[in-house]
DNA sequence: TTGCTATATTGGCACTGTCAATATAAAGAT
DNA sequence: ATCTTTATATTGACAGTGCCAATATAGCAA
């Protein structure tokens, strides 16, 4: 596994630590975050119902974790397009964009608990985790200004902008909110496309 | 009261199914969606835990009324703005936009009962009233283009951009998930309008 | 008045998150 | 090796939840 210490392996059960993130992200893709039960997840992983209560302070505790490993999937989900030489500029920030959304259609449950408003005080990893995601696509837009395709500008904010609208298109869709005059069941692709075209363009009329 | 239907006032208890909704809205805000319970509105209302069984399913259906008067007070908010004959339409443009932000930051609960996934078959008064937010925003797009300061095209996709944007955008803040690189605490405008700007011009680098 | 139906209550069930007290296993010290 | 200490896990309990079934009650229609 790719989580830091494993400093307390084969104690009475092993990594249960682990084992209850593992098992929480497993019934969140089944159950979603409403039918997540702390005591369900304990069952599964085979200890009482008291157990997980040593390595997490609450329920929001192990929430805090999932959402650490859910930034993490996202993360692995996007990289291997961004900084891709064997791509041009506006193939990998297309494809960046395309895999936030497919990620967060393909993985719904993950996201309501990736972005719960936690204490970055209290939950620092997690916050890191979140940042690391965006670095990412803030790198992309940095690559596109040194390429001399997009407006110099603060990378961070023209990232903010791409990332505010794949992720409200994706919570949209995912929330079966987008009318049918605008996207069909299904048809989502040539969404993104159409708006990541529009955000280069621009929608003002040509001078 | 502006919901349709009632006939059924001055029964035991007057109305109940408004006063739930009501009292449910209530406690939204001051409990968020995690600490909604059933019987702890109906307690509010001063009926017995079963009595809300009368008018809802189950708790779905509860927040599937809830939703409703969500969007209709999304409308309210952003109505003011869109279609006024004294603001130019970069005015009207930009404030129904600020006014999207605004809601969503000010009724974050709201936000997350009015995006979920709702069944549309089972709940289409709940479906219709998003839709009715939404073409408020398409019709601010095609009177853009009947001005001549928008890239004619599908009015309807375009407003799903800036919906998009917007709803993306204060999702991530509302989650405390935008780096303070981007924004600082409570300086949500300036980004706002950085944005809506930038979508307006483009990315791109001038030609 | 007599029925009838919509509305509301009481009681119960399985389930939840969390606390307190207890047991147990591993690690460290002697 | 034995003892001590500490981290880890269990058992039991409590208030709270959503929802079902059975019962009561209020308003309406005949």
């Amino acid at each position: 596994m790719s989580t830091s210490k494993d400093k307390n392996a084969s104690y009475h059960h092993g990594d249960l630590r682990n084992a209850l993130i593992e098992a929480g992200l497993h019934q969140l893709t089944e159950a979603g975050i409403e039918g997540l039960s702390l005591r369900k997840i304990a069952r599964d992983v085979g200890v009482s119902h008291n157990a997980p209560y040593m390595h997490f302070k609450d329920k929001e505790g192990l929430l805090a974790a999932m959402a650490l490993e859910g930034f993490t999937l996202l993360y692995d989900a996007t990289n291997g397009f961004a900084s891709n030489e064997d791509m041009s500029w506006h193939a990998q920030f297309s494809a960046v964009a395309h895999a936030y959304v497919d990620f967060a259609l393909t993985h719904p449950a993950h996201m309501q608990v990736m972005f719960r408003d936690y204490d970055s005080n209290i939950y620092p990893d997690t916050s890191q985790s979140a940042e690391r995601a965006f670095d990412l696509l803030r790198d992309v837009m940095a690559e596109g200004q040194q390429a001399g395709l997009i407006e110099a500008g603060n990378s961070a904010k023209q990232a903010a902008l791409i990332w505010s609208l794949l992720h409200g298109l994706a919570m949209i869709i995912a929330a079966d909110k987008m009318p049918d005059s605008v996207i069909a069941e299904g048809e989502s692709r040539q969404l993104i496309q159409l708006f990541i075209d529009q955000v280069y363009t621009g929608l003002k009329v040509a001078s």
